[in-house]
DNA sequence: AGCACGCCGACT
DNA sequence: GTCGGCGTGCTC
């Protein structure tokens, strides 16, 4: 009998994207487990690498020659069936390998780090250009990639000669902290001897005898040292003696750290109830159904979240609950941690890579019961799930935008459907492909309409900045806008105000009537190109010259728009000399942690107005802020980008939310030059419904998701004219398998069709039912592997969030 | 990714 | 004639 472990190995390539077999060698037998790591040596030289065990199979006997398994990385396996399962459909359906797949659905230290060594087997060996390498005796770490070219190949010259040795080693990076337990060995009795041995003046060291001979529960070294106001030397000393004993046990490194007391489940309104009761029947149920919870800001969603959490787990389930990761501040995580306590594990891109590792290994441990987490924690390696929840689901972020190309949302209804357990998609403004799902009963519509605390919603009004640039206004503020900001200064109540600027502008319009060039075929703006000053559509590559003058009133103000949050608080500075202004952008929060200060310091009222940039809009509850401010509604609106309109109504929406939250009554000024858009118009009223309605028929009339699904091919190269010729070639292979419903959009050079000196090209494929699509493009892929050597990118993007 | 094999140009 | 360039195939 011999037993066989499928391994995938950590090879990125399509070629080695499958499982490759290898004896395990007696001495693990008993040990390997399916989902552990191990090393395996790989390819001609044996060069040692890690891989995944996915099974485990005994057979009389093996035909075939394989190699052993060389160690086990794991003591037990840090994928469990269901997570393995899970990576092959997503490697599947993303068009990613697999074992790309299995390391994002782990902490980062689960990747292995390769060192490679060398050894001298010939004292004779003598080399001038390698002199400092060689090492003298035992195996020396040494780094190709530092190492120029000539002496990359003297090396293996003299390795082919037998003169040397390399080896390459697997270093494993997932290390637990270790702190040091001290347990008293002494008793009370024996207290009065040791004290009389001890000199009058050894305070410290009599301090802690004290302490020892009362004190038998086993404590952390660096707890006592701070009680006792020691040092280690004492502690040492007192071991020597006898007196305690230290061992070393793991800590969890706990970013979280809280001791509050916990809250209680809140009064729900009918509506809610109605909700949670919904919801609770499918955890009860086990099925596995996908609830779409539509209500308006302020209308409690978060507290049916949380006692559907709390269902779960009174039925000894578990709960997985997502947020976007600009919303993952630490007032969300302690409004869970105040419910569930220690419960709950959270997993977010701020914690370090160590925290992320013991974050993980409480939930695989079960000492963690409700994972709250961005994207990713979609992966957290729980069991028995009894509910999951995507908070904001309407977010873009909630699409990974590199390999693997996943959706959230989707890894989400996987894994509710491997679990028989609900989900829940909650949003004040749904995606239009999950309103959509909702109106054909494929996921099911909870709403809250109202408000939990009766509130209104804030008044709503737009500017029309035409008018107000004509009246010779300043560019960046309205009359009305300045006048509601120097009204809530007097009043001593605050502002926020923020500045659309979604990456770069660069569309033009017309400052006198507010038209956008747009593209004749696809009715998306056009954007603006430098490079060969012309005007572009990315969707069907139409291009016409940069207008002189507006082609509907002829002005000559037309041009190109953009503006940034820096030059907009100078400005605000000037216009209210007095007021305090806290920015927030990306330059304002690079620093860790910096984003959480402004927010405390505009939260703790130490600023009058806050101006920033989308990242503002999120979920923030600041009572005293009566004023919202929108300075440039259209920058969105006009991104050539089929869902700008939706982008825009959601981000108008959430941010006329922060406003008025409290007992205080809000109002919201959006500056735009488009007043009579639906998107800026339903956004007043804040009328989800109705623009629900509107937008979906133009989806349907410009042929766009929902009705459509959307894959995106794109290649890029170096040479412009290699990446264009690839993406034609890759046109015409695919032809074949689609049907005539089938749209192409393409090929187009992407927007910013030169990044890091590197041509993108793209297609992008509208369809409805293509049986032999993702057949045919798994292929195209597969072919493609060859011309990554020259190379040539090919990158796979189904149902991408943007198209550029 | 990394190594071997194999087929063409400039050297001893 | 050979050393070495990197195009191509393969890795249990």
């Amino acid at each position: 009998m011999v037993q066989i472990a499928k391994v995938i190995v950590d090879v990125p390539t399509m070629q080695t994207n499958n499982p490759y077999s290898y004896f395990v060698p007696t001495q693990i037998e008993t040990d390997i487990q399916v989902g552990m790591r191990v090393v395996v040596p790989f390819g001609n030289g044996n060069r040692k690498i890690q891989g995944f065990v996915v099974a485990l199979e005994t057979k009389a006997e093996e035909k075939n020659p394989l190699k052993n398994i060389e160690s086990l990385m794991d003591l037990e396996p840090v994928l469990n069936p269901e997570l393995i399962q899970l990576s092959s459909w997503l490697a599947d359906t993303t068009f990613a390998f697999q074992i790309t797949c299995l390391l994002t659905m782990l902490p980062n230290v689960m990747r292995a780090k390769y060192t490679k060594q060398l050894k001298i087997l010939d004292p004779e060996v003598s080399s001038e250009s390698l002199a400092k390498i060689l090492p003298e005796d035992e195996w020396k770490d040494f780094q190709p990639d530092q190492l120029t070219p000539k002496q990359q190949s003297e090396l293996l010259k003299l390795r082919k000669k037998n003169q040397i040795e390399i080896i390459y080693k697997v270093k494993n990076q997932a290390h637990s902290k270790q702190v040091f337990q001290i347990k008293s060995q002494l008793s009370e009795e024996e207290e009065p001897k040791i004290m009389a041995s001890l000199r009058k003046n050894a305070v410290k060291m009599r301090n802690l005898v004290h302490y020892l001979a009362f004190h038998q529960t086993a404590i952390k070294q660096v707890e006592i040292e701070k009680e006792l106001k020691i040092t280690a030397a004492t502690i040492k000393n007192a071991e020597e003696r006898g007196w305690l004993t230290r061992k070393k046990v793991e800590q969890y490194r706990d970013p979280y750290a809280m001791n509050k007391k916990l809250t209680l489940p809140l009064q729900l309104n009918s509506e809610q109830k109605v909700a949670l009761d919904q919801v609770t029947k499918s955890i009860k149920d086990q099925q596995s159904r996908t609830f779409l919870l539509e209500g308006v800001t302020g209308s409690g969603k978060t507290e049916v979240y949380l006692q559907t959490i709390a269902y779960a787990l009174a039925q000894n389930k578990t709960a997985i609950m997502l947020v976007p990761e600009i919303a993952l501040t630490p007032q969300m995580v302690s409004r869970v941690k105040g419910r569930f306590g220690k419960q709950v594990a959270v997993l977010h891109s701020g914690l370090s890579d160590g925290e992320k590792y013991d974050e993980w290994r409480r939930i695989k441990r079960h000492e963690a019961q409700v994972v709250v987490g961005a994207r990713s924690a979609i992966f957290a390696p729980i069991e028995n799930v009894g509910v999951i929840i995507i908070d904001e689901e309407h977010e873009t972020s909630y699409k990974q935008d590199d390999t693997p190309r996943y959706h959230a949302r989707n890894v989400a209804q996987w894994r509710s459907e491997y679990h028989n357990c609900p989900l829940v998609l909650g949003s004040a403004t749904p995606s239009l492909e999950s309103r959509a799902r909702s109106e054909r009963n494929v996921y099911q519509l909870l709403r809250l309409p109202d408000r939990i605390n009766g509130h209104p919603l804030p008044k709503v009004k737009i500017v029309d900045m035409r008018e107000e640039l004509q009246s010779g206004a300043n560019q960046n503020f309205s009359d009305p806008l300045l006048a509601a900001i120097k009204n809530r200064l007097n009043l001593k109540q605050q502002s926020i105000l923020m500045l659309n600027r979604r990456g770069y502008s660069s569309f033009i319009m017309c400052r006198d009537c507010g038209f956008v060039l747009k593209c004749p075929n696809c009715d998306i703006s056009l954007t603006l190109h430098m490079d060969n000053h012309r005007m572009k559509c990315h969707y069907c590559g139409h291009e016409e010259p940069i207008p002189k003058q507006c082609p509907n009133c002829h002005s000559e103000k037309i041009r190109y728009y953009g503006t940034g949050t820096e030059k907009v608080e100078k400005e605000l500075q000037a216009q209210f000399p007095e007021a305090r202004i806290l920015r927030m952008d990306v330059d304002t929060t690079r620093r860790k942690g910096s984003h959480e200060r402004i927010l405390q310091k505009f939260g703790q009222q130490q600023a009058d107005i806050l101006l920033g940039t989308q990242m503002i809009a999120k979920g923030l509850d600041f009572p005293n802020v009566t004023l919202v401010g929108v300075l440039n509604a259209d920058t969105a609106l006009e991104l050539p980008d089929f869902r700008s309109s939706e982008r825009t109504f959601q981000l108008l929406t959430q941010v006329s939310g922060r406003a008025g939250r409290a007992d205080k009554l809000g109002e919201v000024f959006i500056q735009t030059f488009n007043p009579d858009h639906y998107a800026i118009q339903l956004a007043k009223s804040q009328n989800y419904e109705n623009f629900f309605r509107k937008e979906m028929y133009i989806r349907h009339q410009e042929k766009y998701p929902p009705y459509y699904y959307t894959l995106q091919i794109t290649a890029a190269h170096k040479e412009e004219k290699v990446a264009a010729q690839k993406m034609y070639t890759v046109l015409n292979e695919l032809k074949p398998s689609l049907s005539p419903d089938a749209i192409v959009l393409g090929p187009t050079p992407k927007p910013i069709a030169r990044v890091k000196n590197k041509y993108y090209y793209q297609i992008v494929i509208k369809y409805k039912n293509e049986p032999q699509l993702h057949e045919a493009v798994t292929k195209i892929l597969q072919e493609s592997q060859a011309d990554y050597r020259l190379g040539i990118q090919l990158s796979i993007d189904s149902e991408p969030q943007s198209f550029m």
